[in-house]
DNA sequence: GTCCCTAATGGGC
DNA sequence: GTCAGACTCATTCGG
DNA sequence: CCGAATGAGTCTGACGCCCATTAGGGAC
């Protein structure tokens, strides 16, 4: 039986070691120590994931929670917590919210002021130890002693750390290299790194598959005879919601199978919806009829994970490409084109472009599919837009931001004033996040909690890759994925952008797919 | 009990 | 999702 | 020939936007 106390520990020394190699042995020693029924638990908490499922507590529950009395000394052991887990996750319906917070604070009663802290942090998803599933794999490994890349490739084809550290204990080597991919058991997506532009990506993989990129939702589709069903980009099971991703599926002439692609839906002029439109399909527990009417998902595959009883994993983009097409027709693939010519390749990016979707995706021919992994061997080419905006106030930053003003809080020029359109930390170095502090300090009008109001005096280019309806702040727009790009020190606030100008941006974004029809 | 509004939570990018 | 920083590992450089 | 510098590859943790769901609370 471990102790609750021991893994809280383990977690507080490994923030503070400092090395990757000390870390995983931290966690390895850890893993060694455990029961056989708890290596899966410890594995798991220590990826920073507290359940398979969520339990319904969130940072405000936690808080109130950690005001509870702590007790004097340890007595909690990782299955009791597990089991206190359970409970509390499973409770639903009225009455839920009061008794999720009477388990928690009972839970929290019976922990150590250390524990306290250990539980909150796992519960929040912040056990800010800098190790994560990365260094947990390796510490699996390590603890029995298997060889690394067993267990990656375990980790990759079943998608559960928990169930590859209790079959490495248990079973060895023998029993981790018998884990296969099995139907209706998700595997970590492989995912994609940015690319400076398209020139870029194309010298750095040669002669890549280029495929568009569209701003849907991933899906894991698997299929087994007549029975199909649809995953998200982390592993949560929507077949319920998405019929018009299931039909297409269910249809096709093969008996096994396991694709990876893009789900979204289209106007009726056939351009592609914002994002925040398909969200509303698929972003919902279960299926509406008259939503699916005026929403139908259309999906695009790009990539065959299994055929027929072969998993196609470890064979190459171009082997699982061909595989795709002997089996999933065109009108249901990713539009894909492999050219040696940059002209070309120019005109399918402009093609994507034109068409409403969001760049192009640019894949290394000869790579196996990485799950989980983001590897160089999958780049993505999107465009970017700037605009010069004015910070308005700032957030004091926590954890590694601790001490810094942070968060910008960035506005457009509108009559004598200015328009919230979002906030940003992205894009800053430490130079520039002292700098920032000291130039907004000096500047400071008000504080209300983390917030410092300041004279709208700062410029500060800001990239994004979209603008999108809001309802939260006052123009009706916001700015997606908006980073720093620099201080515009050479501009003062009466020269930054104005509101008009954003929207007229957004309206060019709009000419190519209307989302005035579809927004209530 | 029903209707409407809000806050918290989880999950997509 | 995007980004900077920290760390590792392998390769290249300089004396 | 060996240690230092450099670069590529990974991992982590800062937090952003939106949407749907769920439960609670007040008005009636």
């Amino acid at each position: 039986m471990t102790a609750l106390r021991e893994l809280a520990e383990a977690s507080r020394e490994l923030g503070a070691l400092h090395g990757r190699r000390q870390k995983i042995e931290r966690i390895a020693a850890l893993l060694r120590a455990c029961s056989d029924a708890e290596a899966a638990t410890v594995a798991r908490w220590m990826t920073g994931e507290p359940a398979q499922a969520r339990l319904g507590v969130g940072p405000a529950q936690v808080h109130t929670a950690c005001t509870t009395q702590p007790a004097s000394s340890p007595r909690l052991t990782v299955d009791d917590v597990a089991a206190w887990f359970q409970e509390i996750g499973a409770i639903k319906g009225g009455g839920s919210k009061a008794a999720r917070a009477d388990r928690l604070a009972r839970l929290f009663a019976a922990a150590t002021e250390q524990e306290q802290q250990f539980l909150a942090h796992l519960l929040l998803g912040e056990l800010r130890q800098g190790a994560l599933l990365g260094l947990v794999i390796e510490a699996i490994a390590s603890a029995f002693v298997l060889p690394l890349g067993s267990i990656q490739r375990a980790h990759m084809l079943t998608g559960e750390v928990g169930e590859v550290a209790a079959v490495a204990r248990t079973q060895g080597r023998a029993g981790v290299d018998a884990l296969e991919l099995r139907l209706f058991h998700p595997v970590q997506p492989m995912l994609a790194q940015p690319a400076e532009d398209l020139g870029a990506a194309i010298a750095t993989l040669g002669e890549p598959l280029l495929e568009y990129k569209l701003d849907g939702a991933r899906v894991q589709v698997h299929k087994q005879e007549t029975e199909v069903r649809v995953f998200s980009r982390q592993g949560n099971e929507v077949t319920e919601a998405v019929p018009d991703i299931v039909e297409p599926v269910r249809r096709l002439p093969v008996s096994d199978l396991v694709l990876d692609g893009e789900a979204l839906a289209f106007g009726d002029d056939g351009t592609p919806r914002p994002f925040q439109t398909s969200m509303r399909r698929f972003g919902r527990r279960s299926d509406d009829a008259a939503l699916r009417a005026q929403l139908p998902l259309q999906s695009f595959y790009f990539d065959c994970l299994r055929l027929n009883g072969e998993t196609l994993i470890d064979a190459d983009t171009l082997s699982r490409q061909a595989a795709l097409r002997d089996v999933v027709p065109a009108s249901l693939r990713m539009p894909s084109l492999r050219t040696t010519s940059a002209s070309e390749a120019k005109a399918f990016l402009e093609q994507a472009l034109a068409a409403g979707h969001e760049g192009l995706m640019a894949k290394a021919p000869q790579a196996p599919y990485a799950a989980g992994g983001r590897g160089s061997h999958w780049l993505k080419i999107k465009q970017v837009q700037t605009l010069d905006l004015v910070v308005l106030a700032a957030e004091w930053g926590s954890g590694r931001r601790q001490g810094w003003l942070s968060n910008l809080h960035l506005g457009a020029r509108s009559n004598g004033g200015f328009v919230m359109l979002g906030k940003t930390f992205k894009g800053l170095t430490h130079q520039l996040l002292t700098w920032q502090t000291e130039q907004l300090l000096a500047r400071e009008i008000a504080r209300d909690g983390i917030i410092v109001q300041v004279r709208p005096e700062l410029v500060v280019e800001i990239a994004f890759n979209e603008l999108q309806r809001s309802r939260q702040y006052p123009a009706g727009l916001a700015l997606r994925f908006a980073r720093v790009r620099r201080y515009r020190d050479d501009k003062p606030a009466a020269e930054a952008d104005d509101i008009e100008t954003v929207s007229a941006l957004f309206a060019r974004q709009v000419a190519y797919r209307d989302v005035l029809s579809d927004h209530r």
